[in-house]
DNA sequence: ATTTTATGTCAGCGTTGTTGACATTCCAAG
DNA sequence: CTTGGAATGTCAACAACGCTGACATAAAAT
């Protein structure tokens, strides 16, 4: 949908696709995602952790319960590292791993309450930053935002993601 | 220009910031960041480089004949990471390194013809995934894009690097 | 001329990505 | 039931790229 109006959209409107409009594109992705990174890395450094275990932190308590098998395809690294991150919040008593009912191969991950706490106040820290930038440049600006984000992904990942949080309801 | 008319986003237009809609945006730009290296990454990796050397590469590029000392100031990283990046860049001929003619302890730094042809190469590649995205999402969209990211950003960086590139002409 | 400051290089460490080897568990074939 | 293969997760070692510390050289200040 939304390509059908293609009437709309004459040529002039992709003039403006300009290498150096690109390029301002690609910096301010850039510049962009380190400031959206900042706020938590400060946090996680004060802990000796990296933005590794936010990563790991976030979608455990997004998914919870979910196996380290679902976790990897969704972050996109090798079991082998996510094995590294997982077992220091293991051992640190953030994350618990139960071994699973069904299937006794699996792990199933759970925060713990100091892991939810940990999470919550690394969250908090981002959303600030999202807020901020959400209300700076106002709703209509947000949508656009979104949706140019939702095109750049690789879909692959993407509906493999949104695929396994429907699977688990 | 579009700034001027805050009145008439009224309060409702706040109520959309739920921790929700909050966290649907801090992963659309997790996987969209993802996305956003993923093309350059397989080239990089063809090279035997890494994201490191693509940025050093960018704003060599966008700065010719900059020095270390402005480069690791954009790229916010120390002058030792960016060194091990630098160091092999010359080696295999892809910038090169002068000393600065009004100070010696300077280092000017250009891209050899192998070195914007790399460049040319990640850049495309980067370009055209942003082309499309924002093809699909639209003028508007962009808009909303670029408002949104700059907002995102640490204004202390990027200021620091609009003043470096206009200190530069 | 000597000390201080600035720029860049070299050495070594930590985080986090990678591949390879392996233990455990499940399941299917015989 | 047993055996062989597939799936899941762990351990080990390596590479990329952040970091701090030590240092050489050049410029600037005293």
């Amino acid at each position: 949908m939304g390509q059908g109006g293609s009437g709309t959209l004459g040529g002039e409107n992709l003039l403006f696709l300009t290498d150096e409009q690109l390029r301002k594109g690609i910096e301010a992705m850039f510049f962009a995602y380190r400031g959206f990174t900042a706020d938590p890395d400060r946090i996680l450094a004060e802990h000796g952790y990296g933005r590794a275990h936010h990563r790991a932190l976030h979608f455990i308590k997004r998914t919870h319960g979910t196996t380290v098998n679902n976790l990897l395809n969704v972050l996109g690294v090798t079991k082998q590292s996510l094995n590294r991150v997982l077992r220091t919040l293991i051992a640190d008593g953030l994350v618990e791993s139960r071994i699973g009912r069904t299937d006794r191969r699996e792990r199933n991950l759970y925060l713990t309450e100091p892991g939810r706490e940990l999470e919550r106040k690394l969250s908090e820290a981002q959303r600030d930053r999202m807020r901020a930038a959400y209300r700076a440049a106002g709703p209509q600006a947000v949508a656009g935002f979104r949706q140019v984000l939702e095109s750049m992904m690789d879909d692959e990942i993407f509906r493999q993601y949104i695929a396994l949080k429907e699977r688990r309801t």
